[in-house]
DNA sequence: AATTATGGTTAAGATGCTTAACTATCTGTG
DNA sequence: CACAGATAGTTAAGCATCTTAACCATAATT
């Protein structure tokens, strides 16, 4: 029908709009309590040791969609800012594993709370939805979800 | 409610998740038709010139996100690609025009059919939503694209 | 034990951005 | 009308971040 079709386009059109206002969003640098900033990237790396404390520096770079020898000269630097730790692996001597350190959680919850109150704000707004529209609107997602997973996993590795 | 809240996590956690995967695919070069490639930044501002044909650089600078300079600096690699042409503008004499030649306009449509290709799929899928579903889907989108602009307004200048 | 795979670093170079300086043109006000 | 300030464009210099390639060390495989 005429009339879906219109309605899909303006759901798709709404989609881009909100991705690209994300992205642009995302590229900013994040300031400090305390003064001083982050990158965008910085804060990325950050954010990947953050919720996967404990990683080796090539899985960061997995992550963050980067060669091995990005995340290791990103994590340098977020070391040498005293944001994270490196040290060995204890169970082998090749590995080096990366923590963040008092400082980084410092500024990734400072990060965190920023998201997050954009996020609190959607929040409210999706109360005055009733359950079975958020199940419409998760089951919309869910299939935006699969398909961006599908291109994700023909584009790279799979 | 418990539920709602623990389906309102879903629902962003997906959103995020699509958001972070398009960023990823969005950065990828763009292979052309007959060898050679654009990087993401170059196909950008191919999209912002083809969708705004007879801007001003300038103009395409805003539309990307980026000074003047960079815009310059980004038109004048692809003017001398042979992507666009950048000509004085009739009523003035100071503005420079961009428009996409007919290579440009080739790629223009090579990225822009990649792109529909993935909106297809989620188009095919969508087509099993209601009416009544859709627009659901839609309240849903407008709360965050309005919480996006917001926060748009907020950080750069309104 | 020898080969191959894996993880990490570093150097060199590419890309794309910013700021700053400069030029040119346009606009509005006294 | 003249000139001050705003606007558009370019360029140079420098910075951030990525990639590739070369290299070393360690682990796994045969």
């Amino acid at each position: 029908m005429d009339t879906d079709r219109r309605a899909v386009n303006h759901i798709l059109g709404r989609l881009q709009r909100i991705i690209s206002a994300h992205a642009r969003i995302d590229e900013l640098p994040v300031p400090l309590k305390g003064g001083g900033a982050l990158s965008s990237k910085e804060v990325h790396c950050l954010q990947a040791i953050g919720q996967n404390q404990g990683s080796n520096v090539k899985t960061i770079g997995d992550l963050l969609g980067v060669t091995k020898s990005a995340a290791s000269q990103m994590s340098g630097k977020l070391a040498d800012k005293g944001f994270i730790v490196k040290q060995a692996a204890p169970d082998n001597d090749k590995e080096i594993l990366v923590f963040l350190t008092e400082q980084g959680w410092g500024a990734f919850q400072a990060h965190q709370n920023f998201h997050e109150r954009h996020m609190q704000t959607l929040m409210d707004r999706l109360a005055s939805f009733t359950p079975e529209q958020l199940r419409i609107i998760d089951l919309f997602l869910e299939a935006a979800e699969g398909i961006m997973r599908e291109r994700m996993s023909e584009l790279f590795g799979e």
